[in-house]
DNA sequence: GCAGCTTAGTGTATTTAGTACACTAAAAGC
DNA sequence: GCTTTTAGTGTACTAAATACACTAAGCTGC
């Protein structure tokens, strides 16, 4: 019986990573949640994560619980803050790491291999229940991806390979929660000098086609202004 | 023998806090370090912290690592991130999450029941040999104070209770790292609108007296701008 | 007691950044 | 070819940030 073979001088607890992943879809601000297959909120919906590896370094701890639990890879992660209220689990003490991500409307295939009814990506204004304290920390999150948007060029790690302004556009109005000026928007987007004319355009109903864009360094966002 | 009695099913790292504590003190930005009193980096400097209780919120248990190691009580503390290389302690892995604060130039008493070798003020440019990771901790501090000394009155946490001005001034001017306009300083912070005039003034020397200054609300500093 | 030194305290003009706002261009559908 | 729809562009105004220089008050030393 090996149930029980690490032991330690001092109590020690269990240290883990959870992943706030957001992206654009249908004008909306989602966040990717995972149905809990186990006790405790068993069904219930939850961030992705899972617990660190004893030599595993918390970033790569999130990657791999983000591949393993939805099929995610290569993304952009930023540590968020760390949850450690003693109560917050009821198994044994949890403290946990959470990190957040933005990936590209495009992107958001939740692929090969993964259980639909397992995964959802949900409205950030209307979650569902949450296990844990994963409603704060997609609060928190939110409030980080809000705040770095007057101040960084963080959305535009939600933008795919070739996008319109007026489609960079309406992700700022989303995540601003309001209307913008088309001209002072286009201003201040050239003025990062971050992305350029790609040539092509895109015809996309009865009216003038729109140029399309694409990230001088698509990797080196977060600029700050 | 109770050398290992807490058993565990998976291998659980240790948590501990590491805070770290500005000041400003002869015309310097500088961090309170203890000396290590056991391996690893025995006698050298390190931040104050320490292990995290099992039941103890991790808020909780800086501010009683801070209380235990250097006898500084009732600050406000703010978390700054969480290191957790798996080779940064070489007893067993250890992953902290670090804070820090900022104490009022009269408030550093390192009073009584402190070892004066134990204890020590460092300017931040001139730091020892940190143990551990401590150099990277105290870097990103310093980075978020000067980030935020832009967009919040953050720097206000420096000042005791009856300030000038001018000393206010300095305090910008030390963090900020070059010189400020007086005018353009004096606006600035006349428009945050969160302290008032004592009605007192400081004589100084052979010149004419600043007046005193207090903050309306001690505590709640912070307001972004 | 006044001349000289030192720091405290104050306002305005200029520059820069942010905001408000309205028309023309190009394609598709009829 | 006319209507509809979204793409794309510039300027005038307002607010914020910056540059800049003198007077005020107390102390010291003669």
């Amino acid at each position: 019986m090996h149930q029980f073979q690490y032991q330690y001088e001092y109590p020690h607890p269990a240290v883990s990573t959870d992943i706030v992943i957001f992206t654009i879809q249908d004008e909306q601000l989602k966040v990717l949640l995972i149905r809990r297959l186990s006790e405790p909120f068993k069904d219930g919906w939850a961030l992705p994560g899972g617990f660190v590896g004893i030599d595993e370094d918390l970033e790569q701890a999130a990657l791999r619980e983000l591949q393993e639990e939805t099929g995610i890879t290569g993304v952009y992660l930023e540590q968020l803050y760390t949850f450690g209220r003693p109560e917050r689990d009821p198994r044994e003490r949890v403290i946990t790491v959470a990190y957040y991500s933005l990936v590209p409307i495009d992107r958001l295939s939740l692929g090969a291999g993964s259980d639909a009814r397992a995964l959802g990506w949900f409205d950030c204004e209307a979650l569902p229940e949450l296990a844990f304290d994963h409603q704060k920390i997609v609060s928190k999150a939110k409030q980080r991806l809000t705040a770095k948007l007057d101040y960084s060029t963080i959305a535009l790690q939600f933008m795919p390979s070739k996008f319109t302004l007026s489609e960079l556009q309406r992700v700022y109005e989303i995540i601003h929660g309001g209307p913008l000026d088309k001209r002072n928007f286009r201003k201040r987007i050239q003025a990062y000098d971050c992305m350029e004319d790609t040539g092509e355009v895109r015809r996309n109903g009865s009216h003038r086609p729109a140029r399309l864009y694409t990230l001088k360094s698509p990797g080196q966002v977060e600029i700050v202004k």
